[in-house]
RNA sequence: CGGGGCGUAGCGUAGUGGCUAGCGCGCCUGCUUUGGGAGCAGGAGAUCGGGAGUUCGAAUCUCCCCGCCCCGACCA
């Protein structure tokens, strides 16, 4: 295939579009693959639509290679389904709802896990036909509160969704890892760095879930990396302090604090205090910091939890959003305080926290607040703190919540060992095994070799492809523009002519007819009066990883090559450059 | 949904009560120019996000609405 810049149908841009922050977004935008309709939602320019071509192509070659077979479901679908599994109400206001002309209920589907199920229950049901794995590549609809970054979160969106079906666990286990084996040649395909972090499976139910995690700055999970994997910071399950004796220790002593209720105040009172001196300074960590929430369940009711948390931590709101869920999680207001007398802001200690005590508030300690350890905490009164106060001798949790922010450091039961590094990622694929929920709640059972019912047990693996196509220019590009890698590349050569002369464009155009017999797609830059830093700006750009450049030395046989990724640029030999380019994809 | 910001031509922007809304890029015509975003001359393109109000006079002030972007909470 050939395209001339002088039809194909793109405008690209000098400046930055004010609206782009993330690179993919403003390269996206600048070079004119995309142009946006409404938020979240973008139009397909031909060089957009190529790469994206591209990139589905990959996903649907590993896909069928994996043994996985390809439907295809609409996307307008009538609410039944969905309100046979709860999520036609439970998926809440991120659900596009609509009406036919009699007014009966459709939704644009935001993912298919009841279609497939009904689909297989339709068409199965002996184990005999177990396992099978069907995929889609569709487009989704979500109505995102916050559509962001251009493709990297979008309202409509194209994913690519499988669903694995299996008569036990085992079965589910090794569909399981046959899907993350796909994925993982997928995205080497794609040119994609990733990391395979445990994640928590949160809403849609189930059990073992991963994520394939692009690390990216423009990326909106957070991750760590340990000594032994990787854990989005939602799963990440720090180890608990070992209980030590508390024999020794002295007497909980409570002291007067003035004007201390902070944290830092608390440390620079204790450590300017000759009464209150030890052998060492106090630091944040050695104090007990409680503080309180709001949860609100899905009926509506209300109750506080407080938790306790080292002061030298923060609680992370993702972590404890994910440790409560389904409960909603609130700040504990003025208001609130003023109904729980027991409670004095700022100077919250233990003693007035748990099931057992008179606030009847469930108490809830960080891992590291093990038995024996010993805080300087709150004592429940204004201006006064206790000293020496001992996990297991003075006071008593309801039980372990691990929310608290994690640290370079911390050790780790999941991911294993110390933390070694925290990132920001792109959710570019998630899998997991999702159980017997959907398989259950729509009734889709076979028979098994005794012939009794069973019920099917289900996995669910996702690709985000318009997403992907995004993490591709945010980890492919430099200050000029994009460079895609040659798996995905729109079109396999940019050709610059660079000169007006005649002999130049009919050189052009037979070196293009050649490439194209080596199965090449080229770009012929074949516009007249437009100087050749133009060409060569928006070729760069444009982010072809092979451009070739016939020019001055054309009269001696000799074009320019220019790698995307590399340094420096090579003169070729006309009558060799298409074998040195094909060597090159 | 909470917080912050922004809406002037395809893009980037100036203009904070006063004449015909200015500039750069891009676009059109002509001439010239062609190895790193050329030059000259001429030209087209804007209901200043929408509505209501204040005023002799509104892009500019007030109110309401809409849209967009960023941070946070949720997801491929």
């Amino acid at each position: 295939m050939q395209y001339r810049m002088s039809e194909l149908f793109l405008r690209t841009l000098r400046e930055t579009p004010a609206d782009a922050e993330a690179a993919s977004h403003s390269l996206l935008i600048r070079a004119g693959y995309l142009r946006r309709a409404a938020a979240g939602s973008y139009t397909w320019l031909p060089l957009g639509l190529l790469a994206l071509n591209k990139v589905t192509a990959v996903i649907r070659e590993e896909m069928n290679r994996a043994g996985f077979q390809e439907v295809h479901f609409p996307a307008l679908l009538p609410k039944e389904p969905y309100e046979a599994t709860g999520r036609w109400s439970e998926y809440g206001p991120a659900l596009f709802r609509l009406q036919d002309r009699r007014g009966a209920d459709y939704l644009l589907a935001p993912t298919h896990e009841e279609m497939f199920t009904l689909l297989v229950k339709d068409l199965y049901s002996s184990y005999k036909d177990l396992p099978i794995s069907l995929y889609q590549i569709q487009t989704k609809y979500r109505d995102e509160a916050r559509p962001r970054a251009g493709l990297l979160r979008g309202r409509e969106f194209v994913m690519k969704d499988s669903y694995s079906f299996d008569i036990d666990d085992a079965g589910l286990e090794v569909s399981y890892q046959k899907h993350r084996d796909a994925y993982q040649r997928t995205f080497d395909r794609l040119g994609i760095k990733y990391v395979i972090v445990s994640a928590q499976s949160g809403a849609m139910g189930g059990s073992a879930s991963e994520e394939f995690l692009a690390p990216a700055q423009a990326g909106e999970d957070t991750f760590v990396l340990s000594e032994g994997g990787a854990a989005n910071v939602e799963a990440i399950v720090i180890a608990p302090t070992a209980a030590i004796n508390f024999d020794s220790l002295p007497a909980a002593q409570v002291h007067d604090t003035p004007s201390t209720a902070t944290i830092d105040t608390l440390v620079e009172f204790s450590n300017s205090n000759p009464e209150l001196r030890i052998d060492r300074s106090w630091s944040a960590a050695d104090t007990l910091k409680n503080v309180v929430f709001k949860l609100t369940n899905q009926q509506g009711d209300v109750r506080a939890l407080a938790i306790g948390v080292p002061g030298d931590r923060e609680i992370d709101m993702r972590r404890l959003e994910a440790a409560v869920y389904p409960e909603v999680v609130s700040p504990f207001a003025e208001e609130d305080f003023a109904k729980h007398p027991k409670l004095v802001k700022g100077y919250i200690g233990p003693q007035a926290l748990g099931l057992n005590s008179p606030s009847k508030i469930q108490y809830l300690v960080d891992p590291r607040i093990s038995v024996g350890s010993s805080w300087i905490t709150g004592a429940n009164a204004a201006g006064k703190h206790v000293f020496n106060l001992v996990m297991g001798r003075d006071f008593q949790a309801d039980g372990n919540i691990d929310v608290a922010e994690v640290q370079v450091g911390d050790n780790c039961l999941v991911p294993t060992g110390k933390v070694l590094e925290l990132a920001r990622g792109i959710e570019v694929g998630h899998i997991f095994q999702l159980g017997r929920k959907y398989a259950q709640a729509l009734d889709l059972k076979v028979l098994n070799e005794n012939g009794e019912q069973v019920t099917v047990t289900m996995g669910s693996y996702g690709i985000g492809v318009t997403r992907a196509v995004a993490v591709i220019a945010e980890q492919h590009h430099d200050e000029k523009g994009l460079r895609w890698p040659r798996s995905v590349t729109p079109v396999d050569v940019h050709l610059v002519i660079a000169g007006k002369d005649e002999p130049l464009f009919n050189g052009a155009t037979k070196l293009a007819a050649e490439l194209n017999q080596a199965g090449l797609s080229v770009i012929i830059d074949d516009r007249m009066g437009v100087s050749v830093g133009v060409k060569f700006n928006d070729a760069e750009l444009i982010g072809i990883p092979t451009i070739i450049v016939i020019g001055k030395k054309y009269a001696d046989g000799q074009v320019e090559l220019r790698d995307r990724f590399a340094e420096q640029s090579i003169d070729v030999p006309i009558d060799e450059i298409v074998a040195t380019v094909k060597q090159l994809s």
